[in-house]
DNA sequence: TTATGTGCAAAGGGTTTGCCTATAC
DNA sequence: GTATAGGCAAACCCTTTGCACATAA
């Protein structure tokens, strides 16, 4: 389950990240934590800009990529060009329906063993895919010859 | 294990889907069944030019897409704005390098049990997820409002 | 105060599309 | 022969970046 952040806890991570907290940034957060549908930039900036008539799209872009850098959210998935965000960074899965968009989120637990099942609640299962992602060997050891330039 | 197509089996592939065996699709076919490092539209193309000098990225772009619709081949990851793909549509799990932007397979066997541990051996995992894709049941019960739309 | 962040505009860059010719079947 | 695909160029569109002003700490 995802708990959701108290202003004093927003500022300590975004202080221990280096960054400061702004009128802009905790609006982000708070309307990514509050949501389950992954929402785009687009998405974001149309539920904040509201509550702050100034803000820009512009802005929404460069806060997602610095929480994403600290590690305070994750780009999930890509739909139709659009980068989709989860303020939910621990481990766990998600369903995305092909079709309409629509990203569910898949119980960590469920990582692992059974998410099929799981899933197949959720409508149609079309594809299943496991990423990990991190540092290769090859770049932990300070390779010089990259592979991918190869 | 990724097993390679004949040329007889790509063009009963392609028939299957309506779509035509063309030169440039069988060039592009054989080379990305022939990688392991799950290339892009650009190194595709930089493979199958000098067999083919008259092909264009623009025909590369087209036949992944007519490849990928077709599920004779996969976009598994993005990794600074390129697509990259696999020609191995067996349910398994990729190694992405965050750094350095190499694809490692991770063997189907490994998906859904023990594969953090199977990737540790790759490098550092940073991250963990696991994605379905299909069609959701609002979309399967062709509902009226998406929720995409919202 | 002073580095950091925001707003704006303009550029960037991978990818798509329209149009006409070439070609698979 | 006819529908489909390729080549080329231009458009697309999400996203990033440079710059001047605003603001968090």
């Amino acid at each position: 389950m995802m708990k959701r952040k108290t202003t004093a806890q927003w500022r300590t991570a975004f202080n221990a990240a280096g960054l400061r907290l702004t009128r802009q940034r905790l609006l982000i957060c708070r309307e990514l934590e509050g949501r389950r549908d992954h929402p785009d930039v687009e998405r974001l900036y149309r539920a904040v800009k509201p509550r702050l008539k100034q803000i820009s799209v512009f802005t929404v872009y460069r806060t997602m990529n610095a929480l994403e850098n600290a590690g305070l959210a994750w780009r999930v998935a890509t739909w139709r060009g659009h980068a989709r965000y989860d303020a939910n960074v621990e481990t766990h899965g998600h369903f995305l329906c092909e079709k309409c968009g629509r990203i569910d989120d898949l119980d960590g637990g469920s990582v692992g063993a059974g998410f099929a099942a799981f899933a197949a609640a959720k409508g149609t299962v079309h594809r299943v895919e496991v990423k990990l992602s991190g540092e290769c060997d090859a770049c932990l050891a300070g390779a010089r010859a990259l592979p991918q330039e190869a």
